[in-house]
RNA sequence: CGGGGAGUAGCGCAGUUUGGUAGCGCAUCUGGUUUGGGACCAGAGGGUCGCAGGUUCGAAUCCUGUCUCCCCGACCA
């Protein structure tokens, strides 16, 4: 992208109201655009990240074998009164009317609307097991909106809903969800922490909320060092549904789960004190970008949601929800990776790749190595942004940084007469002299790699 | 919903106490000089001061109402 064709309208100034620095970030990238309490417009660059975390969201959906669909925003009352929880959920569910002054209303979750999928359309336990997820917009009508897209009241979420014959069953799509977790938030190079959670009054030990460590998150946390040390990619976790690869997976988050950690919630000191030893202990702060539960029956009973199961009888399905807040998400990485030039995006969501810079537009030479390197670039599948623009070198650089491109190549009259370029590392900050082909052929096989 | 704060040019703000017909910085536009870490000079455009009523010869300023946004608390991806 040439940002002389670009909308980024990017400012000097941090807006007022904007009190955390993934929501002044956001505003002074022109990543989004308020629009009314708790409700944002996104703009092209902002949308280009969203789409990208997105997409690690929906591939590791999809390798844990969740299905994925797009249920209505708009829902019908009639689902919900069925569940008994157009009335249990209060004023943060935005009720509207259509023009027959039919009850509507914009879906804050989907349980009733999967679940009437489910039973219209599943008779049988050898259908099972199911887990369905979509990725979509939500409404709950907060009521106190803040922190930018952080707590929006408009948000995108990433829910999914998975149906077994029984809780056995249940515990294993659980275990698939937690995994699958653990590396998608790895994936978009965070470190979340999953802490078990409060499940209300189902009861059991299956809940957890999976916290991003950010200085600045709304939540106390307490856990154990080990999950400092841990890398979930290398955790070589099988999808099928063997029984084998159900012990397994058992088997990891049993081991995950052993180690301490909590949210100020429910945090117990004497607990943390007795099983974790003074060098691990570890305190902070955490934003919550996960939350799975099991629920059982819950909804399947009032909604009567059964399958046949190998006994010939009725069953009804063991359901439960996973969600991951997408929108939020974008906030959560601005939190954990940034400084004081701007944002520091980790290299699987960066808007864009590579940062090309034109000191001297109009010179031959440097607009022929600019447009060379960019072409070549873009050729390899690299998403390069060239600052073609007449205006200082530092308010390029500034404006690099503050966007958080990766990577910068910088390209001047007086380097390139001794044949030389800058190359810059965002995170680093090491900037580098070398050839433009040094330079392109490392970008290119980082790339690759 | 309780408590606090704020709405004045695209953005950030001053002006309100003590009414006299709106200003600064950034951004934008034009011309010129510049160009290796947020340039400089000269000029220009842009605001019914959130909205509605009221007081007054006269209201951004005083009064009443109202809408919106932000912050602190109880709830949540």
């Amino acid at each position: 992208m040439r940002m002389s064709r670009y909308f980024l309208p990017v400012t000097k100034e941090t807006p007022s109201g904007a009190e955390i620095v993934s929501h002044q970030l956001m505003l002074r990238t022109g990543m989004i655009k308020q629009h009314s309490a708790g409700i944002y417009s996104w703009l092209p660059l902002g949308l280009k990240v969203l789409r990208k975390i997105e997409q690690i969201v929906r591939e590791e959906q999809d390798r844990s074998g969740a299905l994925e669909v797009l249920m209505p925003t708009m829902q019908g009352a009639d689902l919900w009164r069925e569940s008994g929880r157009y009335d249990a959920y209060g004023a943060e569910m935005l009720r509207i009317k259509d023009r027959s002054d039919r009850d509507l209303l914009f879906g804050p979750t989907a349980e009733e609307v999967v679940t009437d999928i489910f039973r219209s359309n599943v008779r049988s336990y050898k259908e099972l097991p199911l887990n369905l997820y979509n990725i979509q917009w939500k409404f709950r009508d907060e009521v106190r909106p803040r922190f930018g897209i952080m707590r929006g009241r408009e948000f995108l979420m990433k829910d999914a809903y998975s149906f077994d014959l029984d809780e056995a069953g249940a515990r294993d799509a659980y275990h698939k969800m937690f995994l699958a977790y653990l590396t998608t938030f790895q994936r978009l190079g965070l470190q979340a922490v999953p802490m078990r959670a409060d499940t209300g009054p189902i009861g059991g030990d299956l809940s957890h909320e999976f916290l991003v460590l950010a200085p600045t998150g709304e939540s106390g946390v307490f856990y154990d060092s080990v999950y400092d040390q841990t890398d979930w990619a290398r955790m070589d976790i099988s999808f099928e549904n063997t029984d084998e690869a159900r012990q397994h997976r058992a088997a990891t988050v049993g081991g995950i789960v052993k180690a301490y950690a909590a949210t100020d919630e429910i945090h117990d000191e004497a607990r943390f004190e007795a099983d974790v030893p003074e060098e691990r202990r570890r305190t902070g702060r955490g934003i919550e970008v996960g939350h799975i539960f099991y629920f059982g029956t819950k909804y399947s009973l009032p909604m009567n949601a059964k399958v046949s199961g190998p006994d010939g009888k009725d069953a009804l399905v063991h359901m439960g929800s996973y969600g991951i807040g997408v929108s939020r998400l974008v906030g959560a990485i601005i939190e954990a990776s940034h400084d004081e030039n701007g944002i520091i995006w980790p290299d699987a969501v960066a808007p864009f790749n590579v940062g090309i810079i034109n000191l001297r537009p109009g010179d031959a030479a440097v607009d022929e190595a600019c447009a060379s390197a960019y072409a070549r670039l873009t050729a390899a599948g690299l998403d390069p942004l060239y600052d073609d623009s007449d205006t200082r070198a530092g308010a390029k650089f500034a404006t690099m940084d503050l966007i958080g491109v990766p990577h910068q190549l910088i390209i001047g009259p007086k380097g390139l007469a001794g044949g030389l370029v800058e190359l810059k590392d965002r995170k680093t900050g090491v900037k580098e002299d070398i050839s433009l082909e040094a330079a392109l052929s490392r970008l290119l096989s980082k790339a690759a790699s």
